[in-house]
DNA sequence: TTTATTTACGAAACCGGTTTCGTAACAACT
DNA sequence: AGTTGTTACGAAACCGGTTTCGTAAATAAA
């Protein structure tokens, strides 16, 4: 691919390989006079280090893993550019990885990145991961991992994620005062922190109000929108019909949406729905949807700050080993007026 | 990171190193037994192959860069989508690249992907490119280029497009037959391909009906949401007042709607809006948005086709340098009903 | 003036695979 | 028996930077 090497350089001005190499990385040992020919040479003929030989010999790869469950959701779009402008800053460089919420996907992944290819790894997992060896695996072989959002409970990594029980059990306090009396929750694999942490910030309003959560106001959905979409209408369809409706993910509001059109519920008039989202759009939506709104670049960027930290081998500053960065709930007409 | 190297393996089967790596690669120059021997060990141990030394001695990263403006738009998303899927079954990688609209970003990453970090890559040029110098610079090290979406004319590498000048024809034709008189038209920067050919379209469409496209009602947008905003508002709120718009980017249609919400002004009774977008959420909006969606999917799957083709050297394929591939209308109620 | 230290550079090992080339052992063919 | 060919493996060069170590020359200290 590349022509000019630290050799050709060497040549052209009658220096060593070491020397050249020593003048790039401005090292002590060089003169002035000899760094700044160097410098001026390789500026004229563009000469760019091979990273693949830096990183063989330096055992680093000034690289970092970012292994999310999917790109086409607003929360990881906003957390992407949290870390990347915060590792950019360092010289560090992104690789995504998309597990596209499959545990067999994610697995293969981090098995991969055993092999050096990044120093770290951010993370946030998928909604069927059950187990977290493969974690574990990677964390054995040096390579330091942060989560964030998505967690693990028993994994001995940083974590960065949202007050997730607290915002749930205000969405749903903002349901019941509103007149809800049936609210339903839908979420995703109860493995998920946070949609067990979710459920239960939910749970605990209702316990508050006493209502007893039942088991058939809870849904837990899928990765394929076509299940869900028929487990949201039978939802809305039993006898005990929900009047209100937590959804614990993105994905999930527009199903709700379009299930209650297609079975003429009027939201927020029969319906009233909150939903976890940082989708923009939100505001714009028929109704504008009440949300839970996460901080999602800041998560990305505490994220990667701590893992650079990791990386730096710094000491962890108090608390990073689980920072917790409030959302904000967003009241929209989805939740407008008493029932 | 990594500690078993194939020097590990060959040490513990009191083989050579070469031995050990031919096996691996499944030469045959190895005998059956040896490479089961080897590779049972390998599996058991874990090991990796470290993929720098790999490239730096093949010359190969087996990484593909994809530059693009963001990540938070559907249609880089699910394009991404289509990408990966197709690389990944090839052995390849993605290496995803944010330009955030930025030229000069645009132009430091062409630079250093000029390093030999990737094999090849796929790009959509920013929205305040202005040159293509920065992609020749790239072409000339003999890193093969496929442009998707928003392309470069000057430029000889392969594209991947939407039928844009038709399709914007066409949403233009639809406002018109559906009593729209005074058509905005949104785009960004006109350097950029799809803003440029879009425009066209709607010129076409406009003096297909005699009317002559007026400056006034043609507007080039920024990267910056709150100049867009200013900028919308005061083309609604002059003498002139367009009842119809074609917005060329995804990004612009919230945007409208807010603007109109905050004028008063109804969709589609006072304006009628139409926007080129993959948002899944189109059909959710207040009212539901009528848009000109692309093949997102497609489209990357297509440009990674191409580029693979490149990088093993095949031939191109006939109408591989510019596969053109439709987008379509989808109407809502954005345009619903007669002017 | 002699010795100690600093400065500025080069030679060579090294990172971990890959590939070329050489060769011992054995089979096959005159 | 002698020649040719094949099989299966090892030694070593190689990719392109980085780093250690050694050293000649210049400078400082004794």
């Amino acid at each position: 691919m590349q022509q000019i090497t630290i050799k050709a350089l060497a040549r052209e001005l009658n220096l060593s390989v070491s020397t050249i190499s020593k003048a790039l990385r401005d090292s002590h040992e060089i003169s002035p006079a000899t760094k700044s020919r160097v410098l001026q040479l390789a500026a004229r003929l563009n000469y760019q280090t091979n990273p693949y030989a830096s990183s063989l010999r330096g055992k680093k790869s000034r690289n970092i893993g970012i292994v999310i469950p999917e790109v086409a959701d607003s929360f990881f779009s906003l957390a992407i550019n949290g870390i990347d402008a915060t590792i950019k800053a360092k010289g560090y460089h992104s690789i995504i990885c998309l597990t596209h919420e499959d545990f067999s996907n994610e697995q293969a992944i981090l098995k991969e990145l055993q092999n050096g290819r990044v120093d770290g790894v951010l993370m946030s997992v998928s909604s069927e991961t059950t187990s977290g060896k493969h974690i574990r695996a990677l964390m054995e072989q040096h390579v330091p991992v942060v989560l964030f959002d998505r967690v693990l409970t028993d994994i001995p990594s940083a974590q960065v994620i949202t007050d997730d029980m607290a915002s749930s059990y205000n969405a749903t306090q903002h349901l019941l005062r509103n007149g809800c009396k049936r609210i339903a929750f839908l979420g995703l694999s109860q493995q998920l922190s946070i949609s067990a942490d979710r459920l239960r910030g939910y749970e605990n309003a209702l316990r508050g109000h006493n209502i007893t959560p039942s088991p058939k106001h809870i849904l837990t959905c899928t990765p394929d929108p076509k299940k869900n979409m028929a487990l949201i209408k039978k939802l809305l369809q039993q006898k005990e019909r929900p009047d209100g409706i937590v959804a614990a993910v993105e994905k999930l509001a527009p199903l709700v949406y379009q299930a209650c059109g297609q079975l003429s519920l009027r939201i927020p008039q029969d319906v009233k729905v909150v939903c976890f989202s940082n989708l923009e759009l939100a505001g714009l939506l028929q109704p504008s949807l009440t949300t839970v709104t996460q901080p999602a670049f800041e998560m990305g960027k505490k994220a990667a700050e701590v893992l650079l930290r990791l990386l730096d081998s710094k000491p962890l500053q108090k608390g990073d080993m689980q920072v917790v960065i409030a959302s904000r709930l967003v009241e929209r007409n989805s939740t407008n007026g008493k029932i």
